[in-house]
DNA sequence: CGTGCTTTTGAATAGTATCAAGGCCGGTGG
DNA sequence: CCACCGGCCTTGATACTATTCAAAAGCACG
């Protein structure tokens, strides 16, 4: 198996050697400078994006401005692809940091996607984990309060971008606002909370940076919804 | 094309005659009752099911017993699928009339998808369209109060079971609390704004059926939020 | 004609959103 | 070097919304 651009994690890499290489040749690749959109909502859709290095929010925002995020994505996924058959992007995305992110046009995908069977399914196991963690936090936000939902979105954002998933301590480095958005509430309420968490030693607060202290202490807080790992 | 079972919106029509004869012997398919479940949360993944017939809601419970449906499920979708590649499911399927489902093996329908670039492809679309749908309600409930939740919830039931899209009016047979779980609230605060359309004579109740008198003006309610329209 | 379930509605309670003021910090320019 | 400015964070007070509880009415069923 290839390995596309050094991360052997990109779905592209369930193409043949062939179809690496044609793909390889016929994308584009680019460096998005952290804030930056990568594609917006309501432009028109042209293709998908792979994530080959880099964090990234997808978004949504209503008529007032106001953004909801609606997913994280790191170096495993896909972009702009629930637009597949839709004439424009129902959401936009938002590099967190500087990422590195190859675009693909439809009709190429498409030729790959019949040439290559293991690489569609493999798309389509995306597709069903990214659909069953949609369906999960739609649930677990209905049920939650507020202090719930916040220490949910800590843990949604070290499970997402924390490279060693086995320690204890992460820190995070989203504002209060781009957590809020994530959890659907507002900077405020998150604020409150953290202050409280911070009260039980919980969490520490540098320079805007949450440090987690003890992510496995905030885990079982959530115990009374044994759904919510894997959110 | 062949039609499996009288429902051409089948995906499995999407394999090639030999694949959808393949399949209709070796697969098995059920008559359910109202209100039986399908499959259960936390029963072991042991394929796919296709609905050929018939309305399905896919639910997920917390330890209480509280359950919240996460989807709606009409003869176009096929269920079980987000549980590929795991073990257990993650959510339950229970029928809202009676319904005739098709049973699937994993190991059938992986050699399907490989001998059936097409078929994988669909499949694709249809877990990419049912993410963006579960993207957009996530934000939706975040963003919105209860009688505009409410409103969402009805119009959602609306368009996945509703057959004649272009009616004006439409009946809908489910309970308060079928449609409390759905949009995440309880039966109490659907009755309450339930009460309050009546007032405005934009829907009736007869018998615990509701009848959606002007399905557009609800949706112009609505329309603060552009997105909702295929929630 | 009861019995049990759903619906409806009011009142009390709890929770959340909003607003406003002040603090902290980094960057800019005098 | 210091004063100023703007952004983000924090926190209290307030108003609003949603939830819960309870009671009564309506309907379905045997």
């Amino acid at each position: 198996m290839h390995s596309w651009f050094n991360n052997p994690a990109c779905l592209i890499n369930y193409c043949s050697p062939e179809w690496v290489e044609i793909i390889q040749q016929r994308s584009i690749t680019h460096l998005y400078p952290k804030g930056q959109y990568v594609f917006m909502e309501g432009s028109l859709v042209m293709g998908a994006y792979f994530i080959l290095k880099g964090k990234v929010k997808v978004i949504s925002s209503d008529q007032t401005g106001k953004e909801q995020t609606v997913r994280l994505a790191n170096e495993e996924h896909m972009l702009g692809h629930t637009a597949i058959g839709l004439e424009k992007y129902s959401v936009g995305a938002i590099t967190l940091e500087d990422s590195i992110i190859c675009f693909i046009e439809n009709n190429i995908l498409y030729e790959a996607f019949m040439a290559n069977p293991k690489f569609t399914f493999e798309v389509m196991l995306f597709y069903s984990r990214e659909l069953r963690k949609s369906e999960l936090r739609t649930k677990c936000l209905a049920l939650m309060n507020n202090e719930e939902k916040v220490i949910l979105g800590l843990l949604y954002i070290a499970d997402t971008y924390n490279q060693e998933k086995t320690k204890n301590q992460v820190e995070i480095i989203l504002s209060r606002q781009e957590i809020a958005q994530i959890i659907g509430t507002n900077a405020d309420q998150v604020s409150r909370v953290l202050s409280s968490l911070k009260k039980d030693y919980l969490i520490e607060t540098r320079e805007r940076t949450i440090v987690i202290k003890n992510i496995n202490h905030l885990r079982s807080m959530l115990n009374k919804y044994p759904f919510a790992t894997g959110c």
